[in-house]
DNA sequence: AAAGACCTTGCTATAATGTAACGGATCAGG
DNA sequence: CCTGATCCGTTACATTATAGCAAGGTCTTT
């Protein structure tokens, strides 16, 4: 009887998927020379139980859920590495989290929410980013960082 | 003696900077018919009171040394108004408010945040809107709203 | 193996941000 | 002036996030 038989519109593996982060970012740390600890093992494959961004506190219960004794900053701390590591983006407009479908290193990332199912979709598109940085040069800013966000619905939800 | 003059590096006449937009708030809820209330007003124009985003908590301490009676409801519920109008826009990165240069009717709006002045540029540029959108299509997915914030350092604090 | 440095985690407490709900005050329109 | 709608003051609470300390692990050096 297997469990991954789910009845998934995208019709995608996602146990697949989510091994495959769990692999990815496990090998990735063993390069850096970093410590990929339980914790924050399980904090990213809470976080790719679905593509939707799921809260720090849904996490939390989650965890509790385990039997694992947590609190706010366990959470947050697991979020805190795997956001330095690429491993995770936080989603500014909805204080969650999301996990990253890039971790390569330094990729620009933008994402497509949708307002009704609440997943989201992860682009990479160098040409928004240029577009922001051009017109900041123009005006001497120098970019760091950039929050790209678009709320609306998605391809399944608009044909419903 | 007149206040007006201040040690201001960006040089520009601040006093009038929030004059015209109380005015043109004013001006822009007359003609809808919305109530320009004292409240909001207020509000509006602790969010002009510089070019930098405000926490709404610290909007409610300057309304509470204005004598006025005020909770954090008073401040949330002006600024919903105000973010109705697209008189203020929200910077869902930094938890805060900022006053909208271009109030007109739906401009996609862009904000570059310095992060060492914590001033923060309000762009309009469509081409940035429309890259979002283009890819976004590709996917079928249609935007509704867009958040596009970079954060960095702006020309003055580069300089410097 | 022992010692020491460093990182990670558990825990308590608290800060910061945001909302629900009710009732009284105020305003626009008849 | 009534009346209905909106706005505001107030209390209480919900949600999101962080500070600080001590205990437990891990790694390196000796």
């Amino acid at each position: 009887m297997p469990k991954q038989r789910k009845s998934n519109s995208t019709r995608h593996d996602h146990a697949h998927c989510v091994a495959t982060a769990l692999a990815t970012a496990e090998a990735l740390c063993k390069t850096r020379g970093e410590r990929f600890t339980p914790v924050r093992r399980r904090v990213l494959e809470l976080v790719w139980a679905s593509h939707k961004p799921v809260g720090a506190y849904a996490l939390l219960d989650r965890l509790r859920a385990d039997g694992r004794s947590a609190a706010p900053p366990t959470v947050y701390r697991a979020l805190e590495f795997l956001l330095e590591q690429g491993l995770v983006h936080r989603v500014e407009s909805l204080n969650a989290f999301l996990g990253c479908a890039h971790p390569a290193n330094g990729h620009a990332a933008q994402f497509l929410i949708c307002r009704k199912c609440g997943t989201a979709a992860e682009l990479d598109e160098t040409d928004i980013a240029a577009a922001i940085d051009r017109h900041a040069k123009r005006t001497g800013f120098a970019v760091e960082r950039r929050t790209v966000e678009a709320l609306g619905l998605c391809a399944g939800c608009r044909a419903a």
